[in-house]
RNA sequence: GGCCCCAUCGUCUAGCCUGGUCUAGGACAUCAGAUUUUCGAUCUGAGAACUGGGGUUCAAAUCCCCAUGGGGUCACCA
């Protein structure tokens, strides 16, 4: 029975490379039919917030990674939030001070650093130099009757630990470089490298799904395991995601979180594939697929071994992709929060025409949040900036426009359902006729004329929807400025 | 700095394990052409890569070594 689990750290919103690993987890379990488990990493009391556990629980629904053991379904092995499992912790770490395999550590903080920057400007290592390991009874009561605080560390042999990884295949390190390393904070909590030995362990974890980071900290955990008397899970360390610049994905490249990304309007399926898609393919020659195909092909050991780069040009074409075939009503629905937010309609809107809107503005555009800006125009009468009132001010343009004006006035109505078939069509086509243009000559100053932008969706589709009365308007409109100049 | 991981078009990658079928395939982006009476969209096409050096071999993108480059890690952060 597979058993694999994401554990997020509330420090802050949930981040795509996080969520990419969240990913990865969640498709191997799906794969092999396992539990995909859900942990949340609270131990460091002072960057935590309960606002980002929610935030991150949410994402991750948002994304369709649902989880069958965690906060919000339970499990067997909870509680699966970590603050709430510090008597386990406390236990298993008095267990191994019993065993000798670990001890109390009375450097202050402070300490630590000044020691770790002499050792870096000295070109060292600037690891512990396990100095509280062997503490006479003299020194140690000493140091409680300071009332010194302290922590527990523990004891690392000297020895290689080797594994082997399910994407990188062996890998080997020598822990007689490393110090002797923090179990326990003096304020009684787990770090980091405890509380996920003890909860994989206790939560019969299979198989350690994460990023390339914990790479030289597994084999602190393997010895970890085999203290507390567990058989380690296996391995797979996944590639990083970098910026543009090769550095490590983050705030400073722009959109870094999943809940940036929902904010700028990317539909789910479109960010799941395009995450899948970061060191991953499905073996064809496919780049577009749903995620249950992804259950279907997914493997660790198909995972790329080197990092890679956050490509925002290829997610805007999955999500244009996505946008194009997704359901007319549902992304009807999605949009017209975005429509709201940016002041275009109010309660009692038309949906019907909002729909339409919908359907002549979605090609091409790779984002909901896009939506409501390239639809802006039906909305508000364009005003004619100055750029485009030159493309406008050809006496081709103003010819054009006053034909137009005057053949819509004698029609009474655009409907593309009318029994007389598309009216505005035909009238384009006449008044190409009459002037012997065509093509953008013809086409553009009606365009800028209706919305008041060189580019935007298909004219034919505009008109209908703005109807009759509002482009005789701005076609009147149009020619007003024009002759005024 | 020590240790560890990684290295194919600008980017994501296929191929590598099990050398020959690779004059290295696909996708995004770019450019060009076509099409839509249209900007965009769409379609078609083009340019674009095995980091370098040594081996091994009849033969290396593929196996080995070194160099270089990139990244990670060495916290009472996770």
């Amino acid at each position: 029975m597979v058993r694999v689990r994401f554990a997020p750290s509330p420090t802050g919103l949930l981040h795509i490379g996080n969520a990419r690993t969240a990913l990865f987890n969640w498709l191997y379990a799906k794969r092999y039919k396992g539990s995909f488990i859900l942990r949340v990493e609270d131990t460091d009391v002072a960057r935590s917030e309960k606002r980002y556990t929610e935030q991150i629980i949410e994402d991750l629904r948002w994304l369709g990674l649902d989880w069958q053991e965690g906060p919000g379904v339970g499990g067997d092995y909870g509680p699966y939030i970590q603050s709430e499992r510090l008597h386990l912790y406390r236990e298993f770490s008095h267990k191994l001070l019993n065993d000798a395999k670990a001890y109390h550590c009375y450097c202050t903080p402070q300490e630590l650093e000044e020691r770790r920057q002499t050792a870096r400007s000295a070109g060292k290592p600037p690891r512990y130099d396990n100095r509280c390991r062997n503490l006479s009874d003299e020194q140690r009561n000493a140091f409680e009757g300071a009332g010194r605080p302290s922590s527990i560390r523990f004891v690392v042999s000297e020895e290689v630990v080797a594994f082997e990884d399910l994407v990188r295949g062996r890998c080997a390190f020598d822990m007689g470089l490393v110090g002797d390393f923090v179990i326990m904070k003096s304020d009684d909590t787990p770090s980091f490298h405890f509380a996920v030995a003890v909860d994989d362990a206790l939560m019969k974890i299979t198989h350690v799904i994460r990023g390339e980071d914990h790479l030289s900290n597994t084999p602190c955990h393997i010895l970890l395991f085999r203290a507390l008397g567990y058989d380690p899970p296996l391995f797979a360390h996944i590639s990083l995601t970098m910026g543009p610049d090769r550095t490590l994905l983050s705030k400073r490249h722009g959109a870094a979180s999943v809940s940036e990304y929902r904010r700028l309007g990317y539909l789910p399926e479109a960010l799941v594939n395009y995450m899948a898609l970061l060191g991953w393919c499905p073996g064809d020659k496919r780049e577009k697929f749903n995620i249950e195909d992804a259950v279907k092909k997914f493997d660790v050991k198909d995972i790329s071994k080197s990092a890679s780069i956050f490509d925002q040009q290829k997610l805007d074409w999955l999500g244009s992709q996505y946008l194009r075939e997704a359901n007319l009503d549902r992304l009807t629905d999605l949009s017209i929060p975005h429509f709201k937010q940016s002041g275009l309609i109010q309660d009692g809107f038309d949906r019907a025409k909002i729909k339409s809107i919908v359907e002549a503005v979605r090609p091409g555009l790779s984002r909901l949040l896009q939506i409501p800006d390239e639809a802006r125009f039906f909305f508000e009468e364009p005003t004619l900036d100055k750029k485009v009132t030159e493309l406008l001010s050809s006496n081709t343009a103003e010819r054009i426009l006053t034909a137009m004006l005057k053949k819509l006035q004698q029609i009474s109505g655009l409907d593309k359902s009318s029994p007389y078939g598309d009216k505005f069509r035909e009238i384009v086509k006449d008044i190409g006729v009459e002037t012997s243009l065509k093509g953008k000559a013809l086409l553009m100053p009606i365009r800028l004329a209706l919305t008041g932008k060189e580019r935007g969706p298909e004219l034919f589709a505009i008109a209908p929807i703005l109807g009759l009365e509002e482009c005789k308007k701005r076609i009147e409109n149009a020619l007003l400025i024009l002759t005024k100049k």
